[in-house]
This record gives C-alpha cells, structure tokens and sequence, in this order.
DNA sequence: CTGTTAGCGCCTTCAG
DNA sequence: CTGAAGGCGCTAACAG
C-alpha cells in the first residue's frame, strides 16, 4: 500500500494544503471552507482543517502543526486579533504561502474576499430608496477587515441621501444568532429603535428577528431588516430576508485557486480584487411600510 | 523546521485523522465534524477531512487518498449507498481503524450516533398528548440507518395511541430546507395536508414552515410541526421549533474519542451504544390547537 | 528496458 | 553522556 509521506519526503510536496477556519456552524463559512475543499480535491490535493473558533492561540497552534505537517500551502481566515507578525514567523520558516480568506490582516499574504464595500453601498441605496431616515449597523467582530470595508462602504453610500448613518453607533457581535441579538438589544437599550436594521451577516440578522419579536416588533412590517452573505436561510426566513450575496462557494475555491497557483508557479500569492456581489430585495425590506398596519 | 513525515516514516504514525462528511452547510453536520476536530486537537491529532456530499464515488476517493496520506483512523459520516465490502476494501489494505458517525452501515466497524429510536419515541408520546390523530414523518435520506431508526422508534412511539401512523407513508429526500420542502409538497399532493408533520431534521423543518406559508397555513397554528436535531436555530424560528436534542458535538467527541482510543489501544473500534437525546418542547407544537383562531 | 542504488529527514540504536 | 550510523518507503538517476 503506497505511502505518501515516504514519496513526498523523497520528492518534496505532500499534495496536502491546511485550511483554518472560524467556527463552521455558521453556514457562510461551511460554505467558504467547502468551496476551498472543492479546489484542492479537484486538483489532488487533501486538505488539513482546524477551527480556530476565533481564538489566535488556537490557530496558531493548528498553523504550527500544519507546516509540519508539510502543507504545502494555507488557507487562512484570520480568527480576530491575529497579527501579521506572527503569522510570519509560524510560516515564513518553512516557505508556506498563505492565502486569507474573508478578512485580512495583511496585505503581504494572498487575499480573496467579497467585494464588501461595494455590497455595503448596495445595501446602502436600497435602504436609501426606501424612504428610510436611520439606518444602524448590528454585529460583526470589532476590527475585522470584512466589518471595516462594511461601514466604510455604508458611509459611502448613504452620503448625500437623507438617511442618518453613523459608523461609530454600530454595535459589534461575534458572528452568530446569539450574540447577534445581543448587540441588536444593546443598540435598543440606548436609544429608541431604529428604523432600519443592517445586520452584518445572516447569523446576526436571524438573532435579530427573534429579539425584535421579544418586544413585540414584527421584522419587515415595524422595522425594515437588511443583511449581508444570503445564505440559502435568507429566503426561507419569515419574512424573507433581504441580503446581498457574497458567494461564499466561490470565494473559497478562488482562494484554494490562487494557493494552488502559487504552489504550482512558485510565485508568492498576493492579494485578489474583490468579488462582485448581489443584492436580493426580499420582504424584510420590501413590504416596510406597504403592509396594512393593525 | 521539524518535518513530522519524515518523522512518521520512522517511527510509524502520522499523528493525523481522517474525517469524511457528506454537506457541512447543515450546521448539525458542520457541529458533528467540530465534535471530532475538537477531540484530534485535544490529543495532537490533526485531521485531514473531505466531503463526500453524499456521493460514494466522492467519498471513496476521500478515503483512498487518506490512507495513502497515512492518516491512523478515519471517521465516517457514510454517505448514502456506502456498501462494506468497498469501504472494508479500501481501508483494510492498510489495517485503518474506521469509526462511523451518526450512519451506520456495517456493525463490524465502530460507530456513535445518538439514540435515534429514542429520539423518536419522544416526539411520538408527545404528538400523541398534544391528543393528533394522525401524524406524517418527512425527509431524510432513504436507507439510512439514522432515518430506519427514526421510522421505528415513531411506530414503536405511536403503537396503542389513537395517532395514526404509516412508514411507507414517509416521503425521503436530501438532509436540507429545499428538498424538505419538496418532499412535503408532495406529500400533500397526494392527500390531505397532515394534522402534524414530522421533519426529518431541522433543516428539514425549516422547508416544511416555508412550504405551509406558501400554502397560506401557518405552522404551529394550522399544523403543528416537531423536528430532530434541535440546531441552535431551532428555539430562533418562527414559530420556534419543538425537537428532540440529537448533540451533535458530543457525538463528534465521542467518535473522536472511540477513533483514538483504538489507536492508543490497538483494539478494533466497535460499535457504541446510542448517546440518550432529549425533547424540546416548543411553540410549534405547544400552540396547536391552543392558539385563537382567526 | 529492467535492475540497482543513493538519499530525502528523522529516530533509535549502538559505540565511544 | 555525546556522537555517528542505519534504515523507514519512496523516487530519480544511473548502470547494465
């Protein structure tokens, strides 16, 4: 029975690359993570995983054990908090090329991300268009590339429209339902409810209908719920979701892409233009204030 | 920089799992495989993983190169169609110990799960008091043990109540909300819509409430609807979802753990006893006929 | 074209 | 206690 390890100590190459995400019960990085299995199964390649769960010890340990494992390359999407200097050194000295995936701490490492800034100003003139005179920003890791380019591309896109944005209101959440809701509720307790809720992921948003149900608000009816990723989920929500898709699929299979071809030209991966989104109107949005009230 | 296959070449073990999982975008598969990455991690372990997506060709492929990549032990989530003969095959050419997750197909590898007829029995006592006379089980792959075990457990459950339950009335279909949703469709289609409708699983569930919507029923009013799994999302719908607590995470554990321990031990893994669930009782059964009608 | 051999990086053994 | 050497399974280079 042939031995791998014995061939690739012999011929250098493991057909191996490590992948290190978050944490996969949120469907958007399943998808990520099977869209970057999907490009190295194609080309021959296993792939080793670990969960960071967004903890920088964690993931540096599974980066670690990862070069010596003889991964030929890295899949890495930076658990927050993580810093380039490290990363660095846990994977300069064994020459492995790093690609991040969704967020970005660095721009000497490759990058394949969603174009978030311009789905921000998507989000951002569909609720322009409403008639909305408020909009806030619920959840997402503080600091994360991903969250920045959002608010950045929310500014962006509200200026000159009558709708008030202010980035610094946004309330920052770890990317899940639970803590969605959380920091939806943290937003309510100092101030009155906003008109407009922008929720940083599907994660958050489902945590945010269900709080808004808790006081007694109907999402789509009393407050107009816009979001960002649209997992298959978003649709199926009551009511529908409006989101803009960012395709996690395919951005993990470029990401897998761009490794694999810089382990197969020997050039350094580098950063990615961003990927183009879509946005999808559905009746978290559309049916705010067209619906009879009682 | 230390080179762990040339170590293992010498000294006999990779230090590396394997994990082959069918679709990880349902979160109780992502839970399951972070179940047994947690466990590989705990003990130094890394895990090199693949997707089947339910495909046995795909699945196959995963587990050859895993043998060849040297990996101590795989664990298994069998993708439908999966026979003994190929996977013994395939794995004992290396004396690869093989622990099968959540699935079943041969008792002479090792295998955890949960309680499936357990499970079932549960959900079957309490449709039965909530007094239904008829109750329909929906989706879930065709031959799976976990789905036979259901079906059985719901007989076993429904035997000497007044709830009318038939087997082969049961309408299969793949583990997530779009197939869910059609197969209930065409249980209607070919009848009256049921009194109370079993999903498969909550992703399942999550079809079946879209599907009523679209019918103009609402779920837990008109139709009273429990499910398996009970994913974090469950007690976030609306209406919030009752179903049986399956723990995927600790199912994954304890595979990992059952996966290790044959290795440390040298003993052939062997089947567990199921791991014991637990009901949650939620509106979309608790409200039936309950709830005022409009 | 078939057969032999050296050496990849490590660990273990055995000698000094 | 420190240091040199052999061999794990494979491939590439070279000899016959």
């Amino acid at each position: 029975m042939y031995n791998r390890h014995a061939a690739g100590l012999r011929r250098k190459g493991s057909k191996t690359l490590g992948l290190v995400v978050t944490d996969i019960r949120n469907p958007y990085f399943a998808d990520l993570a099977m869209g970057v299995e999907e490009a190295a199964a194609d080309a021959g390649y296993t792939l080793l995983v670990g969960y960071s769960r967004d903890d920088v010890e964690q993931q540096n340990k599974h980066l670690a054990t990862m070069v010596e494992q003889q991964a030929e390359g890295i899949v890495l999407l930076p658990a927050i908090g993580s810093e380039k200097e490290q990363l660095s050194r846990i994977v300069d000295r064994g020459k492995v090329p790093v690609v991040q995936l969704a967020r970005s701490i660095s721009p000497e490492f490759g990058y394949v991300g969603a174009d978030n800034r311009q789905a921000a100003r998507l989000i951002a003139e569909h609720v322009a268009a409403l008639g909305a005179s408020a909009a806030v920003l619920i959840g997402g890791p503080a600091g994360s590339s991903a969250r920045e380019d959002r608010l950045a591309g929310l500014a962006e896109g509200f200026a000159g429209t009558p709708v008030r944005f202010d980035p610094s209101q946004a309330v920052p959440s770890r990317n899940n339902p639970h803590d969605g809701a959380d920091a939806f509720a943290s937003a309510v307790d100092r101030g009155t409810v906003p008109e407009v809720v922008l929720a940083y992921s599907d994660a958050v948003a489902i945590g945010i209908y269900a709080r808004l149900r808790r006081l007694g608000l109907e999402p789509g009816r009393d407050v107009a719920v816009a979001s960002f990723d649209d997992v298959p989920l978003a649709e199926l929500l009551q009511p529908p979701l409006t989101s803009v898709a960012t395709h996690p699929r395919q951005v993990g299979r470029d990401a897998g892409l761009s490794l694999l071809d810089s382990i197969a030209t020997g050039v350094p991966p580098a950063p990615s233009p961003p990927l183009a989104t879509s946005l999808r109107i559905r009746a978290s949005t559309a049916s705010w204030r067209t619906s009879i009230r009682h």
